[in-house]
DNA sequence: GTCATTCGCGAACGATGTTCGCGAACCGAG
DNA sequence: CTCGGTTCGCGAACATCGTTCGCGAATGAC
């Protein structure tokens, strides 16, 4: 008979009826997970050193997980706990936005969380109440399912995306990157990047986390509104 | 001083001036690194593994790269020259759906660049290209430099997250995401999505290939025109 | 021909995810 | 209270990974 280690983690069973019981939680070493990825980033997360950090042995965590990426969705869901999610007002872009500024803020709190949503898009129990909430939001839209379900996947994409270059700005990657683009644009082969780059460095005051905020919620509205308007 | 390894790959020579010339270019090793991602997928890209498709050893590879991500790099970029830019026409927007369509194709030709552009996503000289033709199509455009180079990326941020869709849905991992977001609806408690996915599951007409192409200009063009429309 | 310099690469290092096997711990039945 | 069935904790081992080291061989400039 087929195993059931083939499904995700939330369809199999957290603990055995009968037999010894366990000493830690499915919660408890995702938690311990989480807090080492805010503290030393995703690649810190092995089996080794989360088991570590809970003061037990590497094989043991595969009682409560068949495998690391199994861990790494009940990391990503485990966020989707954060989610405030207050009964639709009747104005679902003003709604919407207001989902998106909580990613945002979740995914500021966890910065390892943008590129684990977008490499391994997951909804567990918690994601899939945030889902819920969504769609009730664009109940009295006329869309289709399959375009509402796709705006709920693209928002977090954007979201992402934008918190990643929120973040990024200060990490060497991007800093050598930048040095990249500088001598092509200085080589002269490339006049509107080179133009793009003066223009987009000009502005020098102390970019504060409000306007970054707005910039995040006016791009989300605009995009959000021409994905779930209808065409005129 | 410094080493010149904490650079981007392509701010690095490619030959060194004197001594014994190398028998094989960057190029050739990302040719073979590509086709084998084309083949058995991205995580089949190991060093030794692309160094055997050439024929040499594992530790060669690192005269011609710094780094594993640097191959990735250079296979990120390499599919980049791939895109035909014709002149802009004029319809700024009409000319960006058809960079996106273009960035579609290949990303369908390649099913491993989706997950690589949003986990590193990076210029090289090919994507320098592409985003100084973009830029040249808005440049009649009202909006900041700034916008129009988060516009950029949201376009390839965009079209990998619809691509991933397209590709996954024969993906395991997919089909049991799928199950257990059944299961959750046939429990009762998520009624808008119980009904989303019933009627995301309705179209039981073939999805042809077209379907998928007017679906992802049409969302396309709505996110752009939202995006870089000025606020009436 | 000499020499500085680079190249190719076998071998090794450290770290990773995962499996195996077994002794210990627990619960319910008798 | 004992015993049997079952699960748990986990040390040890395996395969594989990215990367480094060191040295003989190859090369072009002079």
């Amino acid at each position: 008979m087929a195993g059931r280690q083939d499904m995700v983690i939330w369809m199999r069973p957290e603990q055995a009826a009968v037999g010894r019981p366990a000493e830690r939680s499915r919660a408890e070493i995702t938690a311990a997970a989480v807090a080492l990825a805010d503290r030393e980033g995703l690649a810190a997360v092995s089996m080794r050193r989360v088991a570590a950090e809970l003061g037990t042995g590497a094989a043991s965590l595969y009682r409560y997980v068949a495998t690391r990426d199994d861990l790494l969705d009940l990391m990503t869901d485990s966020t989707a706990a954060g989610y405030d999610l207050p009964e639709p007002t009747g104005d679902w872009l003003a709604d919407l936005v207001e989902v998106g500024r909580q990613a945002r803020r979740i995914m500021r709190r966890h910065p390892w969380l943008p590129a684990l949503v977008t490499a391994r898009p997951v909804l567990g129990p918690n994601g899939v109440d945030v889902l819920e909430h969504v769609l009730g939001v664009l109940a009295a839209q006329p869309a289709g399912a399959a375009a509402k379900l796709e705006a709920f996947a693209l928002m977090n994409a954007f979201t992402a995306v934008f918190v990643q270059h929120e973040l990024g700005g200060g990490e060497p990657a991007t800093r050598h990157h930048a040095a990249y683009l500088r001598q092509v644009a200085a080589a002269g082969g490339h006049p509107r990047l080179a133009a793009a780059l003066t223009e987009a460095a000009a502005p020098a005051d102390g970019p504060a986390d409000h306007d970054e905020a707005d910039r995040y919620e006016a791009a989300l509205a605009r995009v959000l509104a021409g994905l779930l308007t209808p065409p005129r």
